[in-house]
RNA sequence: GCUUUUGUAGUUCAAUGGAUAGAAUGUCAGAUUCCGGUUCUGAUGAUGGGGGUUCGAAUCCCUUCAAAAGCACCA
């Protein structure tokens, strides 16, 4: 049982035996006691007060007492206010430290049996990844390995959109203006290249609304009415009639921009269990709104649509099947949800989705709410802001799009740059040198673009992400370095483990309780989807480790074998568990740099 | 216009309704340097405005201002 279990307990059994009332667990409040005052863990005795009838200080004071004499680590306490600090033995925090902390099973995964799925990445086929996608990818990707370490089964998908008039328009722009171009015989990526198309046929588009404007149009004709529009739809029609050569048109284009989206993926570290493609699904949901109709949940209309009325929660009412019977977008995420959900059969089903959809996710669940499927309450939307550059937004159409690959590559880079500068690794080898720089890089990326919380909005400065002071990746994975290398100049053993009859320094006390805190710390991060919080604690950690290894006079040089192994036993768990935590984000911390 | 989200030091980020709102960066001063481009210590400086609930509010409620996004038989 955990000090905290032990304090919270007595204080129940205190609050019964004291004042004859029945207080519950969940009704307390225990937290770190604060720097400034004598303790470590400190009650919070207002709730209690209700139950006592006595002042806070009072209140404090009976359970002071009644804790000194009934659990045995405590060994003093002192009354601030509400606030009751309790002082808490040295033996004990050192035999957390010796036989919980350094136990192999202490930061391991225990499985909870659970089962849940991250969708995350979910591309358009018709455009390179971009500094937004990028955001996505190691969102969905970090909180998918955060479950796994609180013990969740985590399945990975990724809904691909890869048909629709967006494709089609690069298609028909390659077909038009392309002359046979292929990722081969251009050395583009295969995704840059449709994408080159995509731009392409916006910009002939747009002349040809020009024309058409300056013969008399208005703007709204003008782009209804343009000839390229009209084949892209006419395209369109045909992939749906199934044409042998649009699909085959579609299917090769298509082929390109997965090869270059693996690279992409590659580079980003980020991986899948499965792919669903939206042209497998766009059609599925239509079941579901029989089944809504059936229910009474959806009514149809006179010309036939089919929807449902949300006025009574807020929203409006949604179309969910065309007049004509086809699907909209809501409709094939109905169905979409249903198809997941007889494929893994999980408990929890996370959407990493940028914030401007979240209104219909909101429809979403609350549609499959009514229609009473019994998984709805799992699923969630894990809603994501937008990524800004210090130059100002990103705007496709201005060109201020940061591609992904040339993100990836500019971080490489300025890592390779800062390193060389430095002249620390010469003996590396090529190849050891390119991983070093490779792991710099995105750790800068991923830690910048992680450390914040997804539903803000990011300012994403590349240079100070990179920067190997401060609050960032290259910090963390330096620290990390150092240590490593600490552990190798003092001839480490890491199998002697039990070190007693020791004191520990005010600041050795703080890195035992602050890498005590690992477990609960993983789990409250994976509870509220936030790899943010678990990357302000790992800075912390890294923080508070550079304050005592410079408090502590030189460890290497110690002379009493225990203290110079206790210490090490610190900074071998420091290191392993930034090593684990980083490794949760997407980031490789290396040995040495 | 309606709805949602976000407003915290100059800047970038923290803070399960709990004590004197923490870091980073910047600036100034000092100390240390076990293998470290260091690191550490101190100083500096913020909850957009106005009400309310509470023993206690950055956090909850109302209002106002600002920014962003959404409001298609698009996805």
């Amino acid at each position: 049982m955990n000090i905290d279990k032990k304090i919270t307990t007595a204080v129940v059994n205190a609050v019964k035996e004291l004042y004859q009332q029945e207080i519950f667990e969940n009704q307390l409040n225990l937290q770190e006691t604060r720097p400034e005052f004598e303790g470590q863990i400190t009650l919070v005795v207002f709730p209690v007060v209700r139950f006592s009838k006595k002042t806070p200080e009072d209140t404090a004071k009976d359970l002071g007492e009644y804790i000194l004499k009934n659990v045995q680590e405590v060994t003093k306490y002192n009354v601030v206010k509400g606030f009751l600090n309790l002082s808490i033995s040295e033996t004990y925090w050192l035999n957390l430290f010796n036989v919980e902390l350094l136990n192999s099973n202490f930061a391991a995964v225990k499985p909870n049996g659970k089962k849940v799925m991250v969708e995350y990445s979910s591309p358009n086929t018709n455009k390179p990844l971009h500094l937004g996608h990028v955001r996505n990818n190691l969102l969905g990707y970090a909180v998918a390995e955060l479950l796994k370490a609180d013990g969740f089964e985590v399945f990975k998908v990724n809904l691909v959109n890869d048909r629709g008039i967006h494709i089609c328009k690069s298609m028909l722009a390659w077909q038009l203006y392309g002359n046979n171009e292929t990722p081969q015989s251009t050395g583009l990526k295969g995704d840059h290249l449709v994408g080159k198309y995509y731009v392409i046929f916006d910009k002939e588009y747009k002349k040809e609304i020009e024309t058409l404007v300056a013969q008399g149009q208005s703007e709204e004709e003008a782009k209804k009415n343009a000839p390229l529009i009209k084949q892209a739809q006419q395209m369109l029609l045909q992939w749906e009639e199934g044409n042998a050569e649009v699909i085959s048109l579609w299917q090769k284009m298509n082929a390109w921009v997965y090869e270059g989206f693996g690279v992409t993926y590659k580079k980003l570290g980020v991986d899948f269990d499965k792919y669903y493609y939206e042209s497998n699904t766009y059609l599925l949901g239509k079941d579901i709104v029989e089944e809504g109709l059936a229910k009474g949940v959806f009514f149809k209309k006179e010309d036939g649509s089919v929807w449902i009325d949300l006025t009574e929660d807020g929203l409006d009412q949604k179309l969910v099947l065309r007049a004509d019977g086809t699907s909209v977008y809501i409709t094939q995420d109905l169905g979409t949800a249903q198809m997941k959900f007889d494929d893994f059969g999980m408990e929890q089903s996370i959407y990493v989705v940028g914030n401007e959809q979240d209104y219909h996710f909101k429809v979403l669940f609350l549609i499959l709410n009514k229609l009473g499927k019994s998984w709805a309450d799992g699923l969630h939307h894990l809603s994501y802001g937008m990524v800004d550059l210090p130059s100002g937004k990103m705007k496709s159409r201005e060109g201020t799009v940061v591609d992904a690959d040339d993100l990836i590559d500019e971080m490489i880079a300025s890592a390779k740059q800062k390193t060389e500068e430095l002249g620390k690794i010469t003996d590396f080898s090529e190849q050891e040198k390119n991983d070093l720089y490779y792991n710099i890089g995105l750790g800068a990326l991923k830690y910048f673009l992680l450390k914040v919380e997804p539903k803000k909005r990011l300012l994403f400065d590349p240079n100070e992400s990179i920067d190997f002071q401060g609050h960032t990746g290259p910090f963390i994975q330096y620290t990390h370095a150092r240590i490593k290398s600490l552990l190798s100049k003092a001839n480490y053993q890491s199998d002697v483990k039990s070190v007693d009859g020791i004191v520990l320094s005010e600041t050795e006390l703080a890195m035992i309780m602050l890498l005590a805190k690992y477990p609960s710390e993983i789990s409250a991060a994976a509870k509220s989807h936030s790899p943010a919080s678990l990357a302000n604690y790992l800075y912390e950690i890294a923080k508070m480790f550079n304050k005592f290894y410079h408090e502590v006079p030189p460890i290497v040089k110690e002379e009493d074998e225990k203290i110079k192994q206790h210490r090490l036993n610190i900074c071998k768990l420091t290191a392993d568990l930034l090593k684990k935590g980083m490794l949760i984000l997407g980031i490789v911390v290396p040995e040495r740099m």
